[in-house]
DNA sequence: GTAATAAGTTAGAGTATTCTAACAAATTTG
DNA sequence: CAAATTTGTTAGAATACTCTAACTTATTAC
């Protein structure tokens, strides 16, 4: 059985892959926020678990299993996400150092409990798809808002940062999942977007607020 | 910050302290399954954290802070078992070994909103306190069933063990917290007792169960 | 295509937690 | 109270995870 502190390489790897399955030693090392000989090492023993495929200088490609197993991980951090939010009543801003800790709980019943109270949820309070308990995840095609033309209609659908400062960022500008947005000019100087919605005629997003936000286009 | 091993010993030893707040080396680490070399090196260096004071070949005594910190875990295990029965629909004998890890998270907030959903409850399902949030124990002076006399009616209010072999046997007689029992005779050879309550006009327990059993007294 | 830079590896060490083997102190027994 | 038993301690070692320093390989820049 996976330690916590192997559950979250397994997960960093998975979050840190590219679209080939790859990621360099150092963005591993820099993502957990330790040496880079301690990555090193631990891939290593990572790699003697069966986890991780791993040779001298090449970049490191999760096994089937260790994809497994990190898609599982990431299903009971979303799951506890979701049951923070929806039933205990947190913001979406609180819920992700607490889910943290929580993922490595060893309980099946208690994750099973929580989906079967949410009535098996797909997406997370941030957008993000819950891995099926298989460890399969259904893959969603949005567009950063930053991509978008003056004249769109989109909804938002997603984030790619749930960081504490970002999710409080758009909590005072009323930006939540759901919202629907209407591109309204972008500035050729810094790439920022003018846009309106709800009760807000006009509000300018930066490209670095734009870019984390996820949208499906409606018209 | 204690680490989830610190924590178990410090919740052991409390625990385990006698009315006189000691413990020998050789009860804790039977009660940790751990060798006695390992508890005293352990309890060594939790003396150096200030939680317990240590003589050589002396029992073991927690400090003022190392009985608030014990109690303050005790507090999220208790909290967590009444969350999980009365809010996710778990059993009495499934919540003990969710909370043995749900204990060692870092979230007050997380455990304040349980608190407050299930209306700040003083008694886990298993009967014990639940600590206050500055880790004071309400005593409650309950006697084991195994003490009455026939004759006398006493409401099922606590037990003095929570294995889930135990609970198991008290669902499959349909003995919960708050049944009013009736004691009808001791059986001198082997200390069982004859009650009834409910739908059982005639159960016999063992001495072994009768024990673990505490009643308050009715009548 | 070298030279400079970035990325990755090895060596050696430290803390936390655990063990077994050997020994010492304290307690119990007859 | 001396012998037997129980309890506690020390020494030495192993595993997991982490670090810094020193070195090597790979990549990028002229
Ligand atoms: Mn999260
Ligand atoms: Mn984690
Ligand atoms: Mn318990
Ligand atoms: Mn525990």
């Amino acid at each position: 059985m996976a330690s916590s502190t192997e559950e979250n390489y397994l997960k960093a790897l998975f979050n840190l892959s590219n679209s080939l399955g790859e990621v360099n030693l150092s963005e591993l090392a820099h993502g957990l926020q330790v040496s880079l000989p301690t990555a090193n090492s631990m891939v290593k023993s990572l790699q003697k678990s069966g986890w991780v495929n791993y040779e001298k200088y090449k970049p490191l490609i999760l096994t089937a299993a260790g994809q497994k197993e990190a898609a599982l991980i990431i299903r009971k951090h979303r799951l506890t996400e979701m049951f923070l939010v929806k039933k205990m009543g947190f913001g979406w801003e609180e819920v992700h150092e607490i889910a943290e800790q929580v993922e490595h709980i060893h309980a099946p019943k208690f994750f099973q409990r929580m989906d079967e109270m949410l009535g098996f949820p797909t997406i997370d309070p941030h957008g993000s798809p819950i891995p099926d308990n298989q460890g399969r995840i259904q893959e969603f095609s949005y567009v950063p808002l930053s991509s978008c033309k003056p004249g769109q209609t989109v909804q938002l659908t997603a984030l790619t940062n749930s960081s504490t400062e970002f999710l409080e960022f758009l909590n005072s500008r009323k930006l939540a999942l759901g919202t629907q947005l209407n591109v309204l000019s972008r500035e050729a100087y810094d790439l920022s977007l003018v846009v309106s919605y709800e009760n807000h005629p006009q509000e300018t997003l930066s490209e670095k607020v734009s870019e984390r936000l996820l949208v499906r286009v409606l018209e």
